[in-house]
DNA sequence: TCTGGGGTCCTAGGACCC
DNA sequence: TCTGGGGTCCTAGGACCC
């Protein structure tokens, strides 16, 4: 039945989330914050434009959440402790998390993000294969997590919140809609606050009515491509193969929110430069080129506009500097900025994996 | 309440070519 | 003089995720 060796059973899908992946990892270094309201944003200065990355539990039970502004944050929490982000320890700590779910026997990973991944095996229990990862992980790392089983990549994303914190939960074709049914669309995994609000304009406001709507009918609202996404999503279908080949990026960029708005123009000749140092860094260090550049400018108080050009293929510092400079000349005078951004875009190969996330129809 | 930083993909519209 | 379609490339903007 094309099964070779050992290998028994059917093809599952897991979902491994870690629980509060960065507050835990703050709290490994720091046991005596264990239980406290931790809050990790930014420098970790509320009085500073940042947004809050992560809340603990303690936390959260404030109502605080990753992406409200930090100083909102701290407000609402009296006691919360404020920590900086520490990207290399988190990274660190993540890159130990995926050595160890790769080194399951029979498993396939394909990493989401720094605290999450999607395991492919193929297993009679796969209940017994996620308490498996949980053991492991919480013994090389000392971190927790939970773990959704699926038979799609969706139907286990979804099933881990089911599971927080420390479980596990299974979502298949057979109990989606019992579970699913009545929750909000927005609860699925790439839809969010403007597409449910357009989709309850159709009356489709639960992930029910979303599966059972016909997919050709949400075509004049989202297009040919995204109109039947959404309904194959309210179904919680679609692929069910996890895919390890490595990821390519398609571009770097930088960007930084300025304290205090620039108003001068040396100021912003002086910040593009700085951008583009840093970005040229993180493409050298693949060795590839730039065939564009997009500059991202947020005006005051809160107006984004993009400026984007493709550029002569090129490794050359000077030259791609130069392109970057040109782009600022589209940036309309007399206006305070409050952000600038720059991205440059590389050259992709022929059999890169499409998609490090699953939000569109990369896979 | 006032909104970070790093990514991905889709859509619309205009220019240009045949 | 007024006018088809189809295709591709490019830019700008939008939406979503962690």
């Amino acid at each position: 039945m094309g099964q070779t060796g050992a290998v028994s059973g059917i093809p599952w899908v897991l979902h491994v989330d870690l629980d509060q992946f960065i507050a835990a990892v703050e709290v490994l270094r720091r046991p005596e914050l264990a239980g406290k309201p931790i809050i990790v944003g930014g420098r970790g200065d509320p009085t500073e434009r940042a947004v809050v990355s992560t809340a603990s539990y303690e936390a959260r039970a404030f109502g605080v959440g990753s992406g409200m502004p930090l100083r909102i944050a701290a407000r609402r929490v009296p006691d919360a402790i404020i920590l900086p982000v520490d990207q290399e320890a988190y990274l660190a700590a993540s890159e130990t998390v995926m050595a160890t779910l790769r080194a399951q026997p029979g498993a396939t990973v394909q990493v989401l993000g720094w605290d999450e991944a999607f395991v492919g095996v193929t297993t009679e229990d796969p209940e017994a294969f996620a308490r498996q990862i949980q053991k492991a992980v919480l013994e090389q790392t000392r971190l927790h997590c939970s773990v959704g089983i699926g038979d799609t990549l969706v139907r286990a994303k979804n099933a881990t919140d089911f599971g927080k914190p420390a479980g596990i939960f299974r979502l298949t074709k057979e109990n989606w809609l019992d579970v699913m049914g009545s929750k909000p669309t927005r609860e699925l995994w790439g839809v969010g606050s403007k597409v449910s609000q357009r989709l309850a304009k159709h009356h489709i406001t639960t992930v029910a009515e979303l599966a059972a709507c016909n997919p050709q009918d949400l075509v004049p609202e989202f297009g040919p491509k995204m109109g039947p996404w959404y309904a194959e999503l309210g179904r919680g279908d679609g692929a069910s193969v996890v895919d390890d080949t490595p990821w390519v990026a398609r571009g770097h960029s930088r960007e930084t929110t300025y304290q205090e708005n620039l108003t001068e123009p040396s100021q912003i000749q002086d910040a593009v430069k700085e951008l583009t140092a840093h970005v040229l860094e993180d493409v050298a260090a693949e060795g590839r080129p730039v065939i564009g550049l997009t500059l991202k400018v947020r005006y005051a108080p809160f107006l984004t506009k993009t400026y984007a050009r493709k550029i002569p293929e090129s490794f050359n510092r000077e030259e791609v500097l130069a392109q970057a400079l040109e782009l600022t000349g589209k940036i309309e005078p007399d206006r305070p900025i409050r952000l600038l951004g720059l991205r440059a875009e590389m050259p992709m190969p022929e059999e890169a994996r499409k998609g490090h996330t699953p939000t569109r129809s990369g896979w």
